[in-house]
DNA sequence: CAGCGTGCTGTAAGCGCTTACAGAACGGCC
DNA sequence: GGCCGTTCTGTAAGCGCTTACAGCACGCTG
């Protein structure tokens, strides 16, 4: 069936033969730890680079009892957002010398078959991160049973301390910004998250817009909200029910920049201009908001990953739970937002 | 029968132990090797059962010398192309009980950190998959360093087998529609990878377009082709070149869907149909061209990951190295492609 | 009935590290 | 000088599996 290697790679053995200590010794020495008189460290330093050593991380595994392994649960690829994360994170995971093993979990199904080897998964990580990962009570239990430390990002998920953003915070923010430029009817393009799994953060971006109408006396009614299921056509279509309504908005919000972008272009296909007939706010700051200039919300992704790598690290190591953290979320306004026509009728462009 | 022990996992002893049988056994039933009669093997299921063992994957990996791992290396990720395969391939290396280990690698400079520790990554798994890895013949030796098997995906890299797509036929077949469709001026918005390492797969494509068109008598001359670098903004900025120029095309093919795209909302920007005033084919077939209709070629993705899972999974199983393969690469008619206005006139539509 | 292949099981030697514990060398202190 | 604490180093026992090899029982064959 299998081969052994090609060719018998140097063991700590040898290592400790070239250099004329102990395995024991090389063994401290090459990880850097207290007790080993600097000449003699200097000695073994030499013998291993002369050797092309590398420990066997296997038996290192095996002999310690750490994996030197982070586990990343995540619908990992083809989403901007864990990219992000991902992105920030595995400078601070190569750091810690770290080995990232994902398990890609991209639906319901997906969800399902980890949670079911969720404590295989266990073993062989020392921690995991969960991004944008959202369980109800019971798989939450289940995702326990990994029995390892886990940080989740951009979900509040059970006991796991998690790194995420003010929600309801920043959608006040960006509807604010549309009261502000004088629209008071303005739309919400939000929905539940494709994966089929109720997520809080839509209901928290939600009470961000509603907070901030009410807050200014305008109407926040259902006949405002439409679910865009944060896909382009999504978007696209959410417009078009607001639109085709009694009482069309000037302006809509949108829980995701890929519905605003589907919005945009439902208002370019009907003749209508953005930001003159219709305002824009995303959400996200994505490739595709600075692609189209479009007024977002924009979510410091890669910093939540730096801050939750960081924080899986510290756990793994023993230190104390963190109790997570809020990043800042800032408004960028670009292209894609102005007063309404009516309001200020002014030069087309 | 009952057992008190408060020890923590249970070990392959303790299975031996409660089914009667030597750890030998044990290890030879649970993995579903030959030479374990029937009624043993039964039993010892059972216990493992009923003790809820598992086997410890890094004794198993010390001992077998296999890591049951294999190695994601991918340029692009977050990217739809890297997301589709490894969906396609991640089933497949679940059934082979193989875990997974990325390597984010997306650009130069992480290309770069992973080649210098391509030996010390090819010790913790027993292949690697490559997705849309470009690398010179240089770093190509740095990355046989690995000593695994590996496949790669979307390029032909060194010795190593590739599942690619046959980017000349497919380019050819693009523009062969526009031909037919009537256009006479047909423009390439192409480029380099983004990655800054040269690719030989966008020659492949600007072959194939010139091929279609010289094949026909048209112009392929060098002011039909722009550097959209495979980008939204530079899809735009592409075609604005190829608009502003002396005698612009009545169509383009763009070697993706996200610089078709970035083209078509130049068009609209300028007041210009599509396809009406102009026409686009775009490439890949991803999730924007669905949500905006874009005429292109559909990659099946998918499958070129579970082919190379498949080939990989074979190659580490010790088969023959398999030659590669290449995917079928379809024509996807959709909103985006229609006779020149000019040729063809006929109601706005 | 000796001889032998076949099918199953057990014994035990690793795999290459880490680490508890013991030992050695040395200097300071009473 | 005896005692003790410090530093550094070595010994050796695992970590929990896999697997080469040996052994054994059995049924056939000649």
């Amino acid at each position: 069936m299998n081969r052994p290697p090609p060719r018998s790679r140097p063991t700590i053995e040898d290592v400790a033969a070239e250099s004329g200590v102990s395995v024991a010794t090389v063994s401290r020495a090459l990880r850097g730890l207290p007790n080993v008189a600097p000449a003699t460290r200097e000695r073994v330093l030499a013998a291993a680079a002369e050797l092309e050593y590398e420990t066997d991380p296997q038996a290192s595994r095996l002999a310690s009892g750490r994996t030197m392994t982070v586990g990343l649960v995540a619908p990992l690829f083809g989403t901007w957002y864990a990219d992000r994360v991902v992105t920030g994170a595995e400078s601070i995971f190569a750091d810690a010398g770290l080995d990232l093993l994902v398990a890609p979990v991209r639906d319901v199904q997906t969800l399902g078959t980890f949670l079911d080897r969720a404590r295989s998964f266990g073993r062989r990580v020392d921690g995991a991160l969960l991004i944008d990962l959202h369980v109800d009570s019971s798989q939450s239990e289940r995702l326990e049973a990994m029995g390892v430390p886990m940080v989740s990002v951009g979900e509040e998920l059970g006991s796991a301390p998690s790194v995420t953003i003010d929600n309801v915070a920043a959608a006040r923010t960006a509807t604010t910004h549309l009261v502000e430029l004088g629209h008071t009817r303005v739309g919400l393009i939000g929905g539940a998250h494709e994966g089929a799994i109720l997520s809080p953060v839509p209901a928290h971006r939600e009470q961000g817009w509603r907070e901030a109408l009410v807050g200014s006396g305008l109407s926040a009614g259902e006949d405002l909200v439409v679910d865009g299921g944060f896909t382009v056509e999504g978007g696209a279509a959410a417009l078009a029910d607001l639109l085709d309504g009694d009482h069309p908005p000037t302006a809509v919000f949108c829980m995701s920049d890929r519905m605003a972008l589907g919005a945009m272009t439902e208002a370019w296909r009907r003749g209508l201009r953005v930001p003159g007939d219709l305002a824009v706010v995303g959400f996200d700051d994505d490739d595709l908001a600075a692609a189209f200039d479009i007024t977002t919300m924009r979510q410091p992704v890669a910093d939540l990953g730096v801050r939750a790598a960081s924080m899986l690290v510290g756990l793994i190591s023993g230190e104390d739970p963190a109790v997570g953290g809020t990043a800042p979320v800032e408004l960028i306004v670009r292209a894609t937002t102005a007063p309404p026509a009516r309001a200020a009728p002014g030069p087309a462009r």
